[in-house]
DNA sequence: CGCAATATTGACCACTCTCAATGAGGGTGG
DNA sequence: CCACCCTCATTGAGAGTGGTCAATATTGCG
């Protein structure tokens, strides 16, 4: 910890910045000059606090959202009246982009522990992409990228047991989290069992069982919501399916 | 059958292109000549059997792919060597989207019946979407729509038990054929029981007895893949969730 | 300090998977 | 043209994962 030099407020103003828009324009092919138009465009509003809404299902949709540090839930209603979790979205990520086709958001968005989200109207930035072809290229990323984590879901509830699913969970937190430099054996999680049992598809009931046996395997250390991985290789074998195969028959067409 | 009439080569051609072309065009802001580019940088291949692909995983993105007549399925491959059916495309719809981000393709696409599919050259498509602000608004719809149909599978595999699944399924084709100008009630199933449960995320064997039950129950006429719906209101009804609330407590946060 | 929300643990059971056998087509070759 | 084979689909019986219900911590908050 605390490896932190001495730098200027400038430093961190410019590192602050790229936070927020890391996930626009971080393999970019962008002049500094188009950086400094993007940034122009978003705006910074006051840290939210836990229960806050971004914006609820069957609002207009004007912008998307960065989290800049904290967390957020987006989540459906079902038609019975119950919820389906989409995602928690760790910082640097972004939120509603599944709001551009109807010009109306399908799903709601509430925050999960104070957090800094910047927000991005959306007309102005698609103004900016239409005359940055790099900027349009990230976009397309961006929003294809969203569909890839999407499948990537699919086959997790499609084929995966409640071990292999929550183990994913727990290595995708992990990993998401290290790549904003934060330690990747050793956080707290800002949703409640429920939602991660919502999320995953499973019972609050399995994922409660699920820790225990984790813990009890030497796997993890858990403490209500803070996570210890004791062991990452043993949690990535579980996922990759060591466990024997199973669920439906693996079918070659 | 056979209502159509006598008409001109020329309006067939121009049918064709509509076609190939709907969804990216369709609820458009395009003046014609927009279109007529767009129409040029399609290229239309012969027609494709059963088995062929469009691509495969790992390949690298070139082009997305519009189904004219015919049906494709995408599936990627799960760490266990088993695959995941992703999708079945039908006429109108497109395919590689989720290949931008990575500039490769995750997933791979094979032909389940004789099929004509146009191709449209990713990089050619990005230039035209650069200077046509309409066109690129309807590429980010695009994306943005695939990324709510994610949304509304992971709903279904998360939350919904075999029955809802299955009913959903039907009525997703029924719908999506009628949308073409096809009988929403009486159509062929081009994939078979094992694609449908992979895709569902259930076993071969439960598809078909839902199948045979769905029939019993007089909901719809099942002949091997033949499939004739006799009650869509009661198909809807079990979607809904009419069914008392199954699977995990529908809380909320 | 006490109530309400959240989490844990146990017992039971249902949905759906697995295994296995049979039947029905569709294609190929004799 | 028929026999054969192979794939696909159907059906039955049994088992297991994970859901449901219920009781008991534990925590957080007013």
């Amino acid at each position: 910890m605390s490896q932190r030099k001495v730098i200027s407020l400038e430093t961190i103003r410019v590192a602050c910045r790229n936070c927020s828009l890391s996930s626009l324009c971080l393999p970019m092919g962008l002049t500094a000059e188009d950086v400094e138009r993007l940034d122009g465009i978003v705006k910074r509003t006051r840290p939210l606090h836990r229960g806050d809404f971004l914006f609820r299902d069957g609002d207009r949709f004007r912008s998307l959202y960065v989290v800049k540090t904290g967390s957020v839930k987006t989540f459906a209603p079902s038609p019975e009246g119950g919820e389906q979790v989409l995602g928690f979205h760790l910082p640097g990520e972004i939120i509603g982009l599944d709001a551009i086709d109807k010009d109306a958001h399908a799903c709601s968005a509430k925050v999960l522990e104070t957090s800094a989200i910047c927000e991005i109207p959306f007309s102005r930035l698609e103004e900016l992409t239409a005359t940055i072809p790099s900027l349009q290229h990230q976009m397309y990323r961006l929003l294809s990228k969203e569909i890839g984590h999407d499948t990537d879901m699919l086959l997790l509830l499609g084929k995966k047991n409640a071990e292999e699913r929550l183990a994913a969970f727990l290595l995708s937190l992990s990993r998401r989290l290290q790549k904003r430099g934060l330690s990747a054996t050793d956080f707290y999680l800002s949703m409640s069992r429920h939602e991660i049992g919502n999320y995953l598809g499973l019972a609050v009931e399995t994922v409660s069982r699920l820790f225990t046996r984790f813990q009890d395997d030497g796997l993890m250390r858990v403490d209500r919501k803070h996570i210890q991985i004791l062991d990452v290789h043993a949690l990535q074998s579980l996922v990759g399916g060591a466990g024997q195969n199973r669920r439906q028959h693996q079918q070659q067409t």
